[in-house]
DNA sequence: GCGCGCTAATTTTTT
DNA sequence: ATTAGCGCGC
């Protein structure tokens, strides 16, 4: 054990040892954070002889909680085997999960509650928007369930959110809110706000629940405490009351989530809410170099909201940061690309970056790293469980085990369709409201009384045998065959089968997967409730893979991560520092804290890049940009300025000129034959992409557009894509199975 | 009640 | 670019 410790500088070690009492250790960026907190853990087992179940460490994210049990398991060797239990590592919200479907009946739901996320929130706010005969115009459901969310997170009944500011606006948020959650209520059903908020309830209510979990729970320890919330706060505090034995960790300079409710006062004032609380700082960086390190720094200390530490590092030097300015998006992306090659091509094992502020963002890098064939890993944006066919099984399995969750009734009640449409819909949510029922339960009702056209009857006849059946499958059988009656049952598959649309085969491979994936969690031991629950649970950047050499993802998502190489994209008034935060100043002080996460997110290289001009989305106009102030917070002895590759800078202005005619057309295509042995990848790998069926520069009739000229071939699975250039209609991209083109 | 085709609006970050 | 919402014909 001894030469555990030895692993860990001064600071470390002594809070890995001081293991008594409140703690709160403040860690720089890169300083070791994951390592102390691991260590801890298994300190507090080898060394004290702590019964490894009575320890819980809770994180933000499913990716953070897996690798510390990992690097936890790592530490203790096979040893961890021969005492009981494990250490209970988990994030906030499935913490709260475990316990509320063990208790909630004290707080009389149900323990087959239903998890609303984001989508199924919306359905119900746009319900009662719908039923308070307000308009999406004034009200939108987004806007309203941010405000109810921050509400929530700090404990606020709609009266009391009205009586802080009672106005128009806020007496019509407190409504919809309070309507809100009696149909959440009625649904059985919580929101993700609600696992910690009735978590805490509970605790509350239930004082002797609580306290078998404070009891059970000797020590514990937090992740990122500078992005907690209110009601987390709360929580944490109710678990440690007993025994004080808590150590947090965090970072002001990293809070990142206070539009999210985070409050940073959780962190600046520890030391008051733990009497007797004990402060270390890790402030030896081993990830960066000194310049990325003071280039960082450079740029969150513009920031009064902090604390202020020192970082340092021993890895003096190191390169300048990178600063580029490209003259439109598309050609920084491209730029990106091309550094990204050259870098794989040295092959010194680097990974590599890109972070953006917005999801929006990734499209053209994506495209530019397909150009140039370079492998490359999406992290965010559609998940696998945020796929519409994957939700609409999730959904039928939900309401087979909560018939009462009204969410997942309204998404697959007519999906696939089987004639139940808004009429008779809204006749069921009618008799719902009247008789302050559930959808599932007015159908009931409907079903006896007869009141409605037999047509729709029969419908809904059809549909309540339907999930009787479920119902009963959900009872008798193992979890993949399941899903498989699930499919079968309502044939969704078989519909999409006929169907028969481009993107058909994928959806039916989906949820195939899906099936696959219950089967086998079911052989792993996982209930179908505990399924469900992490299907609900999952987060976009869970599926980050480690071994991945090129990485896209937000900045948000990029927060504990680390790389050799960083790109920071898209470094423009507006867009980072986004324009939504540029009217407050704690808003652009968490901008520049997610600017500091981004740089320092880099090992060794770190790249800026701007662009003068951006284009919105498909739009044919760039907007102008400004570069942000960020850029103007590093000083200017720490940056070199890249000019990039010229040639891709020529290319893509030729581009934008070739599109809209045929003659412009073949000239760029000349030029860009010439260019071939240049240092630009993507013209080789375009050359070598086309079929031999499209020649670039070839004419082609479209029944449509008419004749035009073939500029790209791209072979995309089974697909052909080309992009064509049709006078009159400017550049279209086709797939060649679809498009009906002819040669000429 | 369904489905097609058009338009209008949309993007900050996510457990 | 994608998508939700809407109007219209069946």
């Amino acid at each position: 054990m001894s030469n555990l410790l030895d692993q860990l500088n001064p600071q470390q070690r002594a809070a890995v040892e001081r293991t008594e009492g409140p703690l709160l250790i403040l860690a720089g960026a890169g300083s070791g954070k994951t390592r102390v907190i691991t260590y801890r853990i298994a300190f507090l087992i080898e060394a004290k002889g702590v019964p490894p179940e009575s320890i819980l460490a809770v994180t933000f994210t499913n990716k953070a909680a897996d690798q510390m049990k990992e690097r936890v398991a790592k530490l203790l060797g096979g040893r961890v085997e021969l005492r009981p239990g494990a250490p209970h590592v988990s994030t906030f919200h499935s913490f709260c999960v475990s316990v509320l479907r063990r208790h909630i009946e004290r707080l009389d739901y149900s323990r087959d509650f239903s998890i609303y996320d984001e989508d199924d929130q919306q359905r119900v706010m746009k319900t009662c928007i719908q039923e308070l005969g307000l308009s999406e115009q004034i009200a939108s459901p987004r806007s309203v369930l941010s405000r109810v969310s921050y509400a929530k997170n700090r404990g606020l009944a709609p009266e009391e959110l009205y009586r802080q500011a009672p106005d128009d606006t806020v007496e019509k948020v407190a409504q919809l809110f309070g309507r809100y959650e009696l149909k959440l209520r009625q649904a059985n059903a919580l929101d993700f706000d609600d696992l910690l908020l009735k978590t805490v309830e509970l605790f509350y209510q239930a004082p002797e629940v609580c306290e078998a979990y404070t009891r059970r729970f000797h020590y514990v320890l937090v992740d990122e405490y500078q992005d907690t919330n209110r009601t987390q706060y709360d929580l944490i505090r109710q678990l440690t009351l007993l025994h004080q034995n808590l150590c947090v960790v965090g970072d002001e300079d990293q809070s990142i989530y206070r539009w999210r409710g985070a409050d940073i006062q959780n962190i600046l004032s520890f030391e008051r809410d733990y009497p007797g609380a004990e402060i270390f700082r890790l402030e030896q960086n081993y990830r960066s170099t000194q310049n990325i390190l003071d280039a960082a720094t450079a740029v969150v200390s513009r920031n009064l909201a902090r604390k202020g530490k020192t970082l340092w590092t021993d890895r003096d030097g190191g390169d300048r940061i990178g600063l580029y300015e490209a003259c439109n998006n598309e050609q920084e992306a491209e730029f990106v690309a091309g550094e990204i090659a050259r870098a794989l091509a040295q092959d010194a094992g680097w990974s590599l970056a890109a972070l953006y502020r917005t999801n929006a963002q990734s499209r053209v890098l994506e495209e530019a790293l397909r150009r140039q064939g370079i492998d490359y890993r999406l992290v965010g944006g559609f998940s696998f469980y945020a796929r519409a066919e994957i939700r609409d099984a999730l959904a039928y399995a939900r309401l087979a085990g909560n018939p009462r969750d009204s969410a997942a009734f309204l998404r697959i009640v007519n999906t696939p369709a089987r004639g139940i449409g808004e009429t008779t819909l809204g006749a069921l949510q009618a008799t719902a409201r009247q008789q302050k029922l559930s959808l599932w339960e007015a159908l009931e009702q409907e079903l006896a009384a007869r009141h409605l056209p037999a047509r729709a009857l029969k419908a809904l006849e059809g549909f309540h045998a339907l999930l009787k059946e479920l119902i009963a499958d959900r009872e008798h059988l193992l979890m993949g065959q399941f899903f498989k009656s699930i499919l079968d049952r309502t044939r969704y598959v078989e519909i999409l089968k006929l169907e028969n649309l481009p993107e058909s085969q994928d959806r039916i491979e989906n949820l195939q997967e899906l099936v696959n994936a219950a089967a086998e969690a079911e052989e792993r031991g996982i209930t179908l409730a505990e399924f469900l629950d992490h299907a609900a649970l999952v987060s976009d950047a869970d599926d980050y893979d480690e071994r991945a050499r090129v990485t896209l993802m937000t900045l948000h998502s990029a927060k504990g991560l680390e790389f050799n190489v960083v790109f920071l994209v898209g470094m423009e008034e507006g867009l980072f520092p986004h324009k939504l935060s540029l009217n407050d100043e704690a808003g652009l002080e968490e901008e520049r804290r997610l600017c500091y996460v981004g740089m320092t997110r880099a090992r060794d290289r770190l790249v800026l890049s701007w662009a003068r001009q951006r284009r919105a989305y498909g739009r044919d106009s760039f907007e102008g940009s400004r570069r942000s102030r960020f850029l103007d917070e590093v000083p200017s002895e720490l940056l070199e300025p890249l000019s990039g590759n010229a040639f891709a800078v020529k290319a893509r202005t030729t581009w934008e000129n070739a599109v809209n005619s045929v003659a412009g057309a073949e000239r760029f295509l000349h030029e860009r034959g010439r260019a071939i042995g240049g240092q630009v990848g993507f013209d080789r790998r375009e050359t070598r992409q086309q079929s031999a069926r499209w020649k670039l520069g070839s004419k082609v009739r479209h029944p449509k557009y008419g004749i035009g000229t073939v500029l790209n071939c791209e072979e995309d699975g089974e697909d052909t894509k080309l992009t064509i250039s049709f006078p009159g209609y400017g550049r279209k991209k086709l797939v060649e199975r679809y498009a009906g083109l002819e040669k000429v």
